[in-house]
DNA sequence: AAAAGTTGATATTTATAAATATCAACAATT
DNA sequence: AATTGTTGATATTTATAAATATCAACTTTT
């Protein structure tokens, strides 16, 4: 039944998110707000989630329960990943670009005026999707270090 | 005073360390314990400190105090460094090297047998001494990046 | 040789991050 | 039109990480 729905569609409430993940609406609204989750929103304003998602959020709630790092180191981490390799981004955008220059949160929790991710959705950017994990953003690190 | 001493050597007894960066001895111990810093040890066990290890400690207390990064926050980052590239090791030592294959905590906390740092002191160590800050490790990885 | 400091190990305290609860206003569903 | 669910904001609870304390055995210092 939840087999064969596509992984990247916004399907879930946030009750239904909560119910499915076993823990409280407000603890979705509490990630989202530190910057670790980005949901689908609705015209109306409304979350929704997809499958993809709630893996994303799993593997967030290990990290903090099981691996014990804290919401803020977690933001630390994603702030290392190379999002300017995977964008390939311009010399000119990094010079312009806090998510190059800083380090104390991902990427897609700043602004991006004047680069190439401008009118880009984060939701829907590779960066955000596929380095959740440490070792998917080592693997990344070895992947462009010479 | 203390400003025309050599910033690398082992001077301090824990206890003098302790009351300079007016922590406990125990907690010192505690970040020790958990591999966040490598005391000078005597031939008598002894713990001497140096005025980077004092420098260093400062940061990880920041961190944890002021940052709200957990100790294992800490390590995680510490296992991100891409030490491969600092020491420019060869594959073969790669592939024998839990530090480059693991992501749990710093490389100085795992055994390098049959690796180019099997008899280094990690200590004395650029991956250790260079890397303590986060942008440190981010402008490191900018710099092995393409 | 006595005093002061160190060792590791275990137990306890405290500070606070993470999670939950409550609320009135608004949206969606039947 | 009534019920159920959502929104953000603020306040509270709880779980636990970080720090401290205690201990007997061992070193160092004077």
């Amino acid at each position: 039944m939840l087999e064969n729905i596509d992984n990247k569609e916004p399907l879930f409430p946030i009750s239904t998110a909560a119910k499915l993940l076993n823990i409280s609406v407000h603890t979705l609204r509490m990630y989202e707000r530190e910057g670790l989750i980005i949901p689908f929103k609705k015209e109306s304003n409304q979350r929704l989630y997809s499958k993809a998602d709630l893996e994303r959020i799993e593997c967030i709630r290990k990290a903090i329960n099981e691996s014990k790092i804290s919401i803020n180191g977690i933001k630390t981490i994603y702030s290392l990943i190379p999002c300017w390799s995977v964008m390939n981004c311009s010399h000119k955008d990094r010079k312009n670009c806090k998510a190059y220059n800083e380090h104390t949160g991902p990427c897609w929790n700043y602004e991006h005026p004047k680069t190439i991710c401008e009118k880009r959705n984060c939701r829907d950017c590779d960066v955000y999707q596929k380095y959740t994990q440490c070792n998917e953003i080592k693997e990344l690190i070895k992947s462009i270090s010479r």
